[in-house]
DNA sequence: CGGTTAATTGAACGCATTCAACACGAGTGG
DNA sequence: CCACTCGTGTTGAATGCGTTCAATTAACCG
């Protein structure tokens, strides 16, 4: 059973259509059931993916256990455009999901090098500006702003006026550099402020914007 | 007056050489003093620049005037390769240093140069990868484990034991993370334990390697 | 030498974590 | 229909790590 992901999601920039097109074409249909592995951090870099349904989570793992996510990703993306020759992240299904996927040799064959890196750059400058923002959250804020301002970034392109969260409190926990609990506590009070509503664990909806958007500074 | 800094730095690649060939013939030489900004945040880019001498931070400031520091940048370095049309962060002269300036205008007139392209990719890539390495570093990682680590990256690549420092507390807590206090306390205790030692604020020995390289996990 | 800035140290506080218990929903089988 | 389980999310109480505020010491530069 699949949720109803954002299909537009709340990042502007596409990867270059040549690629999508060329994925489109020779890619081979995959799918992944939920926390399987698409790749493994510190692998290859083999394969390119465009994910089609479902979405992703890439994460890196310290010796110790304690998880960092780096970003989800969502239907159109393209996983696996990485600059470097092995995965710095592991990319996992959150979700059942289905993916395209084409070998990096046949983009190069087909595609030429010249788009190929094109297509790289960009991605890498897309990553790059999640990465950027990533730190800023991590850096010097509090739970308050990192749960407000994670929230804000999931209902910004989404239409729909409630949201639907792909990932659990584990996932943004450690994506926000935060334990379930804090996060949970975060919500809580959103709540109790009647800043935003929780119809199911999954599913909100904003009440009261500039609050929110007051509290991420 | 100048500081001794580490020359060749504490990151292995360099920029590909077609860089800077070009900076080096079309470049503007220019000087800044310590403290003094290079580029604003928010500003649109508009230069590409290289150190020459003397290093650089680019720091982002909050609107209550919480710091986060981006990286540091030494002789050779390039800056301003942002993925979006304005600079993130700000760049600020760490200590009095000089730069090389062209505008990008005239690097992107002269892309299609399959080296260059080759550079600014590999550049970008570089610049993904320690900021990732920094959203492991700040999301993550205790105070002790973040100053350790700290001290690691920054001795890794000197060939002198002894390491000079460009950066005062204040820079190292706001690229940590952590506050002036906690970064001192981390340091006297692992001056304690006698794991480096510090003749002078800025200046460092590692006398045992192992033991601060598990700290860091 | 002073004068100024930077770094260290101490004590009290507070935010987020830890550990533990409880609530809720979905799926299963009697 | 209820009882049971399992996974997930919430809530509570206690602890602790890092911060805050304040005072002291060290380094740098005229």
């Amino acid at each position: 059973m699949t949720l109803a992901y954002p299909l537009d999601d709340h990042r502007v920039q596409r990867p270059a259509s040549a690629i999508t097109e060329l994925m489109d074409r020779v890619g081979v249909r995959m799918t992944f059931a939920r926390n399987e592995e698409i790749y493994a951090q510190d692998e290859q870099v083999e394969f390119l993916y465009r994910l089609i349904s479902g979405s992703v989570r890439t994460i890196r793992l310290t010796s110790d256990g304690r998880r960092q996510i780096g970003d989800f990703y969502y239907p159109g993306d393209l996983l696996g455009l990485e600059p470097g020759p092995e995965h710095r992240f592991s990319g996992e299904a959150l979700s059942d999901c289905v993916v395209l996927v084409v070998k990096r040799t046949t983009v190069q064959a087909l595609a030429g090098d010249a788009a190929l890196d094109q297509a790289i750059l960009e991605a890498t400058h897309r990553e790059l500006d999640r990465v950027q923002a990533h730190l800023l959250l991590l850096g010097r804020k509090t739970a308050q702003e990192k749960v407000a301002g994670f929230l804000l970034a999931h209902a910004e392109g989404a239409d729909e006026t409630t949201v639907e969260l792909a990932m659990g409190r584990q996932d943004m926990a450690d994506y926000l550099g935060l334990t379930i609990e804090t996060v949970s506590r975060m919500l809580t009070q959103l709540q109790a402020q009647a800043i935003v509503e929780f119809p199911s664990a999954r599913r909100f909806r904003i009440c009261k914007w500039e609050r929110l958007e007051q509290m991420v500074q």
